[in-house]
DNA sequence: GTGACATATAAGTCTGACTTTTTGTTCCCG
DNA sequence: CGGGAACAAAAAGTCAGACTTATATGTCAC
């Protein structure tokens, strides 16, 4: 499930991230590269390919004589997708699931009038397959199979969009819905309401409608944010 | 200007990023440690950082036995401001500038539905002051003051929202601005339309009127499009 | 042709010595 | 007593070399 485990760096890296987005270290603390290396009983080499990684994320600062020096967390690349994970998997999972929800309710309406635009036919004919097995999962807490479809729809809407900007936040969206459908109350059925404004907007994509795709896809946002208890705009 | 600066190893990747991100490495390509350590006159240590760094920006892959492959641009971590900067100086930056004030678009109208409802009167304050400074600068030639103010005003319609993520976003607004102004066709005074809106903007940010908020962002982002030929949704 | 095995290759790791920058202190002089 | 210059220490930065490990690829027997 952890991407980075490759190798030695990967494992310390997976350790001492997760520590810091946390808030373990308060901002401004120091630590120093070669207590952390006898800490994690690595040599120094990959011990500041760990601290070089981290600093390229933004959440620590090495300077000489100093020491590594923990940034506040309005530094820090919030975009990461390995920032984003750690930080969904440790103690601020609710604030940062809260923060992609309002994200995601952006982004994806605005997607979603691209897509309409700029899909292939194939990616109209997969949003049409995903929209049906959302369907066919809908009832008999077949959850998983459930959320396979979903993640797998709004994927195609962003891709199809054609915005590279856009189509990179598939895996936020991944991870949200995930979340959403394991760690949340989500234990009946998904709301039919929700369902059918999916397959709907399969349809407005394929008739290249993008205001429609647009406004229906800010309906679906509008539920997942109701969901978290966000004021609605 | 730029900032990595610092330190043998940000020289290496100053060189190295842009190359990468400027396509002079089709996806697939094989780049060598030694190698490159070898083209940099650096040690083998400060090469490995380096990649490091690289492979956590998703621009490179390494793997044993077989070396650093270079990844196609699909995989890039496009929102890492490093490679934004990187893009943005390189032969992409048309796309990249497109990509990006999409974003802009999706991004700051609900940015600033949410600046209306939780703006400090601190911030309400520095808004109406900004708006202020655009108003002065806005003809007679005094390009760079308008520009100074009007990534102010923007930055704290971002962070004003609350959101995390959004408020990530003040630099890249700041580059697509600052780019606009420098790179792009601006020798004109600024659209007067677009001064109104902002100090419009202001105002209903102060009453908080997050509906009109939102609908003159989204006016003023409209009006970003349309100078670089993006058809309006 | 297929599978097991051998080999070469390039990254990964460790160690120890040395350099450079920066901070904090000391000490001298106004 | 205050301020500035010289100094010393601390921690990151850099380098070189030896060794380990994974793995792609070629080889050989079956």
């Amino acid at each position: 499930m952890s991407t980075t485990g490759r190798g030695l760096h990967g494992r310390v890296l997976d350790t001492l991230g997760p520590e810091i987005t946390a808030g373990e270290y308060p901002p401004g603390s120091v630590l120093r590269t070669d207590e952390l290396a006898q800490r994690f009983d690595v040599s120094r080499s990959v011990m500041r390919e760990v601290v070089r990684v981290l600093e390229s994320m933004h959440l620590v600062r090495s300077r000489r004589r100093v020491g590594v020096t923990v940034l506040p967390a309005p530094e820090w690349n919030v975009y990461d997708p390995q920032v984003i994970r750690w930080r969904l998997a440790g103690v601020d999972r609710p604030r940062q699931l809260r923060s992609l929800t309002v994200l995601r309710s952006a982004i994806e309406p605005v997607a979603a009038g691209l897509a309409a635009r700029n899909a292939t036919p194939e990616q109209c004919a997969e949003l049409t397959e995903c929209a049906l097995g959302m369907v066919a999962n809908s009832s008999g807490h077949r959850l998983e199979e459930y959320l396979f479809h979903d993640v797998a729809f709004h994927r195609v809407i962003l891709t199809a969009s054609g915005n590279e900007m856009f189509a990179r936040l598939g895996d936020v969206v991944a991870e949200v819905l995930s979340g959403r459908t394991h760690h949340e109350v989500m234990f009946e059925d998904p709301d039919p309401a929700a369902v059918t404004l999916h397959v709907q907007l399969a349809e407005a994509v394929r008739e290249r409608d993008a205001a429609r795709a647009e406004k229906l896809t800010r309906e679906i946002t509008e539920g997942a944010l109701q969901e978290l208890d966000i004021l609605a705009p």
